[in-house]
RNA sequence: GGCCCGGUGGUCAAGCGGCUAAGACACCGCCCUUUCACGGCGGUAACACGGGUUCGAUUCCCGUCCGGGUCACCA
């Protein structure tokens, strides 16, 4: 019987669930998920001057609209726990001590004042710390430490030989001890830092599979090294590409803040739908072994494997985002699309009484996007002024000179309606190109351009007559006639 | 700069020694159509380069080039 799979979640709460987050925290859930497993929710807040207010709220607001669901974390609770960082800091000093009894770690007393010399005075970038206090005698560390001289604890690297693991995407890596730094494990404020605090963490809460960005690769030896010293078994790693963004300049790099909306929060307000989000991400550095596209949670779930993550970084392709925006607003029924956009209806109309639903029948298959929808429909509560040549199309065969009876006469059949429904708007315009002998374009254009004085809009002539009303769409089109006459 | 990783169309990507090198987005054209969309059909477009290994390389190895990541008392 293998151990249960366990993958965790450690996003820092800076106020801002960015999609490369996201997509990592989707993929660990899907690798716990798919394999049977347990996902866990940690927060790593051991820098206090990067601490948000109201982030954490934001970081479980998020994975509920993603549909990541926890099964333990600081909100639920679980066997392991504490699972915030802060709240375990007593945890780590003990561990860091013994680090330093076995030799594999050392106080240093070196001041921030000292280390910045150090680095501005190197020749070459990337020189680092020169290790000043990983010798320093028994004494000379009690001396200091009974004076209260403020000191961190390193981790003592190996100055030889060469580090080896196995990641599940990337393969055997190497690296010479040699590149190595002596890295901080304890700050001098007694959190510990991230290096460390991620080892031990996963460790005691019996994480088996270490899911994150690539970022990490090169830092890895480093945990092993720590995993060794204390006898402990190394996690699955499990490095993922990078999404990158594009730059100004046409290059690429980590996506970031400033390659626009990149924060879930933002696309939501851009209004793509969060299962759209999390479809399109999921393929962002995974493919199945089909060709399916659309996919639930719960169908990447059962479809995930890990074989087939892909090593090279991708770029956030907004286009493609929207394409699963269309897909996911398409697949909704009629009532489900009124609802979504309701609050867009509500922007561009404001109170006026018009039929939500028969709004969303015209808009749902011509929708990308939410907030695509209130310029689009903007003109039904108020027409634009408009220019008369918006009269004039080729391809219906309408021209200043054809349109004014044209219009004419199909105000005067629809002012002669029994009742104003779809139907009969529809049967009274089709009828009326047949008596004129015209084709329906020719009809129907300058009807649509009075009622909305817009070349483009949601649905035709009969859709926008309805939704209009007889009064507003015959107020409307003798309108049209005015202005055709001047 | 050192180290690590990557390199199939503009983008996401299949491919894992033998293929006319899939598919999707975007783009272009045609059809449908009462505009625009939707939908249908079709099209343009790719294995970074140079050496090997092999009967045969997109696929394996090496080098070059290009790209990215990393070298914090940030995570």
């Amino acid at each position: 019987m293998s151990k249960t799979v366990r993958t965790r979640f450690a996003p820092s709460p800076t106020g801002f669930m960015h999609v490369g987050n996201l997509r990592t925290a989707l993929y660990e859930y899907l690798v716990a998920k798919s394999l049977g497993g347990q996902f866990i929710l940690r927060i790593e807040d051991t820098d206090q001057e990067r601490k948000v207010e109201g982030a954490v709220d934001m970081i479980y607001r998020t994975m509920k609209r993603a549909g990541l669901i926890h099964d333990e974390g600081p909100d639920i609770g679980g066997e392991y726990g504490p699972y915030v960082q802060s709240e375990r800091r007593e945890m780590y000093l003990p561990y860091a001590k013994q680090l330093i009894e076995m030799d594999k770690a050392y106080y240093c007393f070196c001041t921030k004042e000292r280390l910045d010399m150090l680095r501005e005075n190197a020749d070459e970038p990337g020189a680092g710390y020169d290790r000043h206090c990983r010798n320093l005698s028994p004494q000379e560390v009690q001396q200091k430490l009974s004076e209260g001289v403020p000191y961190v604890i390193r981790q003592k690297m190996p100055l030889e030989g060469t580090t080896t693991f196995e990641d599940a995407v990337y393969g055997t890596i190497s690296v010479d001890n040699s590149e190595l730094q002596d890295q901080i494990l304890i700050k001098a404020d007694g959190y510990p830092t991230y290096n460390f605090a991620n080892v031990i963490d996963d460790h005691t809460m019996n994480i088996t599979h270490v899911v994150r960005g690539s970022e990490y690769l090169s830092s890895t030896p480093k945990y092993n090294l720590l995993y060794e010293a204390f006898g402990w078994e190394i996690p699955t790693y499990i490095h993922l590409p990078l999404i990158m963004g594009k730059n100004d300049d046409g290059s690429t790099s980590k996506l970031s803040k400033r390659h626009g909306a990149t924060g879930f929060e933002d696309l939501v307000k851009l209004g793509f739908l969060p299962e759209a989000i999390v479809n399109y991400i999921a393929l962002l550095g995974w493919a199945p072994k089909d060709n399916q596209e659309i996919f639930s949670l719960s169908e990447l779930t059962e479809k995930f494997s890990i074989d087939g993550i892909s090593k090279s970084p991708s770029i956030f392709d907004y286009d493609k985002l929207e394409w699963f925006n269309g897909e996911y607003i398409k697949a909704m029924t009629v009532e489900q699309f009124a609802a979504a956009a309701e609050p867009y209806f509500r922007k561009a109309l404001g109170d006026a009484p018009f039929d939500y639903l028969k709004l969303a029948s015209i808009l749902q298959q011509r929708t990308t996007k939410l907030t695509d929808i209130p310029e689009k429909i903007a003109f039904f509560a108020e027409q634009p002024d408009y220019d008369k040549e918006l009269f004039v199309n080729k391809k219906s065969k309408t021209t200043l000179e054809n349109v004014p009876a044209l219009l004419k006469a199909g105000v005067e059949a629809l002012e002669a309606l029994p009742e104003w429904t779809h139907d009969s708007i529809h049967d009274c315009l089709i009828n009326l190109a047949v008596t004129l002998g015209v084709k329906n374009g020719t009809a129907m254009w300058p009807v649509r351009i009075a009622a909305s004085g817009m070349t483009v809009t949601p649905g035709g002539a009969v859709e926008i007559l309805d939704i209009l009303g007889r009064e507003e769409s015959l107020r409307r089109l003798h309108k049209g006639l005015e202005k055709l006459a001047n």
